[in-house]
DNA sequence: CTGTTAGCGCTTTCAG
DNA sequence: CTGAAAGCGCTAACAG
């Protein structure tokens, strides 16, 4: 592997000009800049990212922290994955995966120390949340795909959870939908206060109020069986209902089966809404499922480029944005004709 | 930030004696190695893994290149990642990963040489494979999750394709169906050489032939509406069929499609099981699918500790792991009524 | 516009 | 068992 030494003495210049030339760092005369660059190339030298980094203090590597959480796994997270690395890349940083402990504050802490990564996104952010201030409080850049409570002072993209229940409420309520249940995560998820999991309640809970229908809710844990209990409780509850929108879709074929089991029809005897979701999880249902797409790409896109954004600029810009869901319409909402 | 020279000054050693102690490379006295650690802790030192890196000639990165292709990011994929980057993790190294077109050797050829990663796990491989042509040629360490033609010289981790067909068709013929079709991957894929298609298909007709039964091929592209269509194709050309074997789960939802049209049942009338599959796509489905679960974990974990063992050995050992799938009966699956 | 040089923080011979 | 010192390959003052 030649070095930058190698190239520097075949072009006849100084360690220093190859250095400029190829960081830009410093105006070079065309004339040397073209030598450099044609040995560069009749070598095959290619800058050594280690010294670089170790030289200039900046790794040009950042890190997707990745919490395996209660919820698992799911193509959502995928696309935050490959669509950040990619916009990484495209930036000339390479993106490292984190996963770990939701908790693990140390490894946390050593990550962000051993001068690897050059600053963090952090995904799956709760309304407080420990990673966030030690973030601060070591002064490390990050930014968030997600939002804690008190996020001004922190470039993040999250979903606009007011916009998406705003228009799908809106949408059920032309249907003619008066009531409407709204299938959250679990209890815990809630308590333990997940971004989406408050913000979609608040959201839903204010735009029931304002187009002046009857909402209930009621948590469920990420499995078809919970899914399955809880349409039964639900209908107890709210023995009027016709259409439910979830935020949850390891939930839906147990709801699905037991709105079967009772004899109704999706979408004749009920209306369901999956939001936060995905075509690919849509399309796979019987009927295909009426969507509110969560912007995945864009969101693991944003949220690698407003950190980079912040690492390459003096003052520390704080970016703040919100994407709405992508609605669908498929088979599984239509209007209200139970109790017209 | 402390630096190892800190370190050793206020533990009254030289900077080299910090280092060995950290790495274990030669004997300290237990006394000064107490000290040191010591003062590690008291300054809260953490060794700077860049000038480790380059002063080591081994970054202790490794990458998972991971081509996006037609059939799409699956919860299949995330698996991979999320587990081979823990195996690094647990093993000091960390994982990056590198998203980008199948056929791009420029990047690849980047990636290699700019001395920022160690080695590499290739994912989705294809028999006839350029990136393995590649890192061959340059002798770059790497691993594969997955094979290509000629893999002796590789250290790789694959699903036993063989006896995941061999099991999956012993088991639909002992509930006495004699006419099962294989829902392969598309044309395209096939053609192509991706090895998951290309052996499973030679498992399916082995075990097909080897049972006495009749087997039929058909490939799909991996959305339901091919997947509706290729159904009634399906039973133009055997119109015996009693059993289907996917290796194709998005195409799944529009055989069931097809299958209600049609009035029958699942699993009375045909019975269906898909292969390389996963519990939560299992579950998501009505009712739910009988698989034959990838072992993913297992398989991200494994390449990357191919890896890195062979990363640290000095002799290069090249182990080759077939892992069988995970056989799990549900609903859409059982004994053959029809043309008893 | 270009060259010289002192590091970045660690590993690793070589010497004791 | 421990030290001293020479780099790893690059960047970024500083000096022209």
């Amino acid at each position: 592997m030649p070095t930058m030494l190698d190239v520097a003495k075949r072009a006849g210049v100084a360690p220093s000009t190859v250095s400029y030339a190829i960081n830009g760092t410093r105006p070079i005369s065309e004339e040397t800049r073209q030598r450099i660059f044609a040995v560069m190339d009749e070598l095959g030298y290619r800058p050594h990212a280690l010294a670089r980094g170790l030289a200039s203090k900046r790794s040009r590597i950042i890190a997707l922290h990745f919490p395996v959480s209660e919820r698992g796994l799911g193509i959502t997270e995928l696309e935050f994955i490959t669509s950040a690395a990619d916009a990484a890349t495209e930036n000339g940083y390479n993106l490292v995966v984190w996963p770990s402990e939701l908790h693990d504050q140390n490894k946390l802490r050593q990550l962000t120390q051993q001068g690897l990564v050059d600053g963090m996104i952090v995904m799956e952010v709760c309304l407080k949340d420990e990673r966030i201030d030690l973030l601060r409080e070591i002064d490390f850049p990050f930014s968030m795909i997600g939002r804690c409570a008190d996020a001004e002072d922190i470039g993040y993209v999250d979903i606009d959870f007011a916009k998406t229940l705003q228009d799908t409420i809106n949408y059920l309520a032309e249907l003619g939908h008066k009531h409407i249940a709204f299938l959250n995560q679990s209890q815990e998820i809630f308590d333990s206060g997940y971004g989406p999991a408050v913000r979609a309640q608040a959201g839903f809970e204010q735009a029931v109020r304002q187009t002046g229908l009857e909402g209930v809710t009621c948590f469920c844990h990420a499995t078809p069986r919970a899914g399955h209990e809880v349409f039964n409780d639900l209908l107890g509850r709210c023995p009027n209902l016709t259409a439910i929108v979830a935020m949850n879709d390891r939930a839906i074929p147990g709801i699905m089966q037991a709105v079967a089991d009772r004899g109704w029809r999706i979408p004749k005897d009920l209306s369901l809404v999956a939001i936060i979701s995905s075509a690919h999880i849509a399309e796979m249902m019987m009927p295909p499922l009426t969507t509110a797409d969560a912007p995945t790409t864009e969101l693991g896109r944003l949220g690698a480029e407003l950190l980079i954004r912040q690492l390459e600029e003096q003052e520390k810009s704080v970016a703040h944005v919100l994407l709405p869901c992508h609605f669908v319409s498929r088979g599984s909402s239509g209007p209200c004709y139970r109790n017209a």
